[in-house]
DNA sequence: CTTGGATGCTAAATCGCTCTAGTTGCCGGA
DNA sequence: TCCGGCAACTAGAGCGATTTAGCATCCAAG
C-alpha cells in the first residue's frame, strides 16, 4: 500500500489539493469545518508530509546540517562534541528543526558535502566546527550564500557569525594560578596546530610567560591522540630540568599524561601539577581528579542553535556572540612545586 | 544566480533534459560525444544532483539513516559508538552511500524519525542500535517495509536482518577465566536491563555460576553512568563478604570503579581484580591498565554496511550475520585473589 | 437593486529530475 | 530502391508538495 499523498486527502474529503495544504500548514484559505475535517482525514490515513516535495517547491528544509572531518577516533573519546550536540540540538528542536550530522574523513569532502546540501535545499544552514587557520571552508560557505555559524573566533571567519569562547582568557588565567602557586616551569601539550584556538592558546601561554618572567613555558604540539600526549609528556618529564606544570589541550591526554607521571614515578601533584582544558567524566573519574578548565557546553550548544536560528530568519544578519569563559576547576592534581621555598 | 540545473545544461549544450540525464548518470541513450560535451559542460557549470528532486522521482536516495535515543552524556564518553560510525561509514561509501544520524531524546521520537525518513524517501534503510527486550521500534520498521538492520541479537528481531557479536559467549569466556584464577565471589555491573546485551551478560553470569558452583554471583543494573558504577561499585565493596573480582558492562564504569576501589583503599589488582566489557583507550590509559573484553568495532561497523547494502539491493533477504566473539585482553588489573590458597 | 470586498475554495503552474514512449536519421540487406 | 532495425535523441508525463490567480458566493453598504 502507497504512502499516502495530499492528493489522496483530497480526494477522500472532496476538495482540491490546494485546499488540503492550507489546512495542514495552518494558513487561511479554508473555513474552520473544511479544515478540522482534512486534519481528521489526514490523521486517519496517517499522512506525513514527504520533506523532498518541500524542499523542491523551494520551502524551508528545517534542518541545520554539521558536517565534522575528524578521524572518528578522536571524536569518540571526547564528551566535548556529544555535550555540543545535545545542546545544540535541544535550541533546534525548540522550533522543530532538525540537526543533520555527517562525519567525513577530511576538510575536501566535508566541503564537498556542503555543496551538495546547499544546492539540494537539504538544510537551512551550516555549523562550522575546528575552525582552522586560514580555512579554505569559510569561502565554500560564503559563496554558497548559505547561512552559516562557526565555533571559533574572534575573527578570522569573513562574513559569517560566529559563537566562542575566549580561549586566550582561559589559558592566561591557568598561567596566573599555576604562576601563583609558585611554578616557574610550565609546558603545554597543545592540540593540532591547524587550529585556531590551539595557535591562541599557545601564544597567550607565550605571551604571560614573558611578561611573569617565566623561566622555561613551552608549547608541544600533538594531534589530539591519547598516544601523542602520552608521548610528549614523556619527552617533558625525561629531561634534566622537568617542567613542574603541564597544561593539556584536552581531557583525554590529561589523562595519559597522569598515566604516564605515574609510570615514571613522578607524583602528581607533589612533583607534577595538571591541568586540563576542557572538563569532563574523565578529569572527575581520574586519581588524583584533574583540576580542569570548565564550560557549560551544553549552554554552548543552545546557544549556537539560537545564533543558528537568528542568522537563519534573518539572512545577512551577521552576529559574534562571545560565551562564557571556562572556568579553572581546581581538583586534586594542582598543588605548589615540592621545591618552591619562597622565590 | 541561481544554481545551475539539468535544464541549463541542456539549452547550453543543445540538446533535450532527457539527454542530460543519461549522459550524467552513465547510462546508454547518448553517443559518446554528446555525453563527453554534457559532462563537460556540467563540470563547467559546476552542476550538482538536487537530490530531493531525484528522490521525488522514486529514485535510491543513497543514504541510510542511524538514529541514537541515547542522552548525549552517555553517547560522548564511549568510543563504542565513535569507532562503530567509522566502519559503518567506510563500508557505506565505498558505495558512495551516505549515512544520516540523528541523535534523538528517546525512542518515542526515533520511531517518529524513522516514519518521517521512509515516507519523505530520504534513506534508503535504517541502522537500528541498542536492541531491547521487547522492541517496539521493530515493528515499526516491519510495517514501513523499509530495508532496516539491527545490531543485535540472535533472535528477537523479528523479519528484520541483523549483526551481532556473541555476548553470551564473551561473558562465559570471563568468568571462567576469573573462576580459574580462584575467583569465587564474581560481581556484575550491569548496563541497562532494558537492553537485550545487558539481559544475555546478565543471564550468561547466572548460569555459569551455578556450574562453577561460585559462592557468588550478582547483577547490579545500572544506566551506564559513570556516576551508577561508582555507587554500585561502593555498595559492592562496602559489604562484610565482597567480591574479589568486578566484571563492568563498559569501560567507563570499569573506570569509574577503579576510582573508587582506590578511594576505599582497596586494592587493584591484589584484592579486587576488574574486567571492562568493550575495550578502549580508556582501559589503555587507566593505572593499573584494565583487563577488558576487546573487538574490532570498526570492522564490526564495516560488516554492518555490508549487510545493509545487501539488503537494500535486495528487499526482503534476510540476512542474520555472527561476528567474531570479543576476546579477553588481559592487563594489569586481573589476578588471583589475595586470599586464594588452594580449594 | 447594485456594487465592493471578504471568504472559501479550485485549477494549474512550478520546483529538478527520471523515465517511458515516441520520432528521426542512418546503415545494411534483399 | 525500399524497408527493417538500431542508435541517438526529444517530448512530456509524473513524483508530492506549495503557491498564485481566479472564480463563485454571500453580506453589507450605498
Amino acid at each position: 500500500m502507497r504512502r499516502p499523498t495530499i492528493t489522496d486527502i483530497a480526494k477522500q474529503v472532496g476538495v482540491s489539493k490546494g485546499a488540503v495544504s492550507f489546512a495542514l500548514n495552518g494558513r487561511p484559505g479554508v473555513g474552520e469545518a473544511t479544515r478540522a475535517r482534512i486534519l481528521q482525514v489526514a490523521k486517519e490515513m496517517n499522512w506525513r508530509p514527504h520533506s523532498a516535495a518541500r524542499a523542491l517547491g523551494g520551502a524551508r528544509a528545517e534542518a541545520v546540517g554539521l558536517v565534522i572531518a575528524r578521524p572518528a577516533s578522536t571524536l569518540g573519546v571526547e564528551p566535548f562534541f556529544a555535550q555540543l550536540l545535545s545542546g545544540l540540538q535541544a535550541g533546534l528542536s525548540a522550533q522543530s528543526v532538525a540537526l543533520h550530522l555527517l562525519i567525513v574523513e577530511d576538510v575536501e569532502a566535508e566541503m564537498e558535502v556542503y555543496r551538495e546540501w546547499a544546492s539540494a535545499h537539504r538544510v537551512d544552514g551550516f555549523v562550522m566546527v575546528d575552525l582552522k587557520v586560514r580555512d579554505p571552508r569559510i569561502e565554500v560557505l560564503e559563496e554558497l550564500g548559505a547561512p552559516a555559524v562557526v565555533l571559533g573566533g574572534p575573527g578570522r571567519h569573513g562574513s559569517l557569525s560566529s559563537v566562542w569562547a575566549d580561549d586566550r582568557e582561559a589559558m592566561l588565567s591557568v598561567v596566573d594560578y599555576l604562576a601563583a602557586l609558585g611554578h616557574r616551569r610550565i609546558a603545554h601539550v597543545a592540540g593540532l596546530p591547524a587550529f585556531r584556538h590551539t595557535q591562541r592558546r599557545t601564544r597567550a601561554l607565550r605571551d604571560r610567560a614573558g611578561r611573569l618572567d617565566l623561566e622555561e613555558a613551552v608549547s608541544v604540539p600533538t594531534d589530539f591522540s591519547d598516544a601523542e600526549g602520552a608521548a610528549a609528556t614523556r619527552t617533558l618529564l625525561s629531561r634534566a630540568r622537568r617542567p613542574t606544570a603541564i597544561v593539556y589541550d584536552s581531557d583525554v591526554m590529561a589523562l595519559a599524561g597522569l598515566g604516564v607521571a605515574g609510570e615514571m614515578g613522578v607524583k602528581v601533584p607533589d612533583e607534577l601539577s595538571i591541568v586540563a582544558f576542557d572538563d569532563s567524566v574523565l578529569t572527575r573519574i581520574a586519581h588524583p581528579a584533574i583540576s580542569a578548565l570548565s564550560r557549560d557546553t551544553f549552554a554552548f550548544g543552545r546557544q549556537l542553535a539560537e545564533v543558528m536560528l537568528e542568522v537563519i530568519a534573518e539572512p545577512g544578519l551577521r552576529r559574534d556572540v562571545r560565551t562564557a569563559t571556562p572556568r579553572l576547576v581546581v581538583r586534586e592534581s594542582t598543588a605548589p612545586p615540592a621545591a618552591w621555598q619562597g622565590d
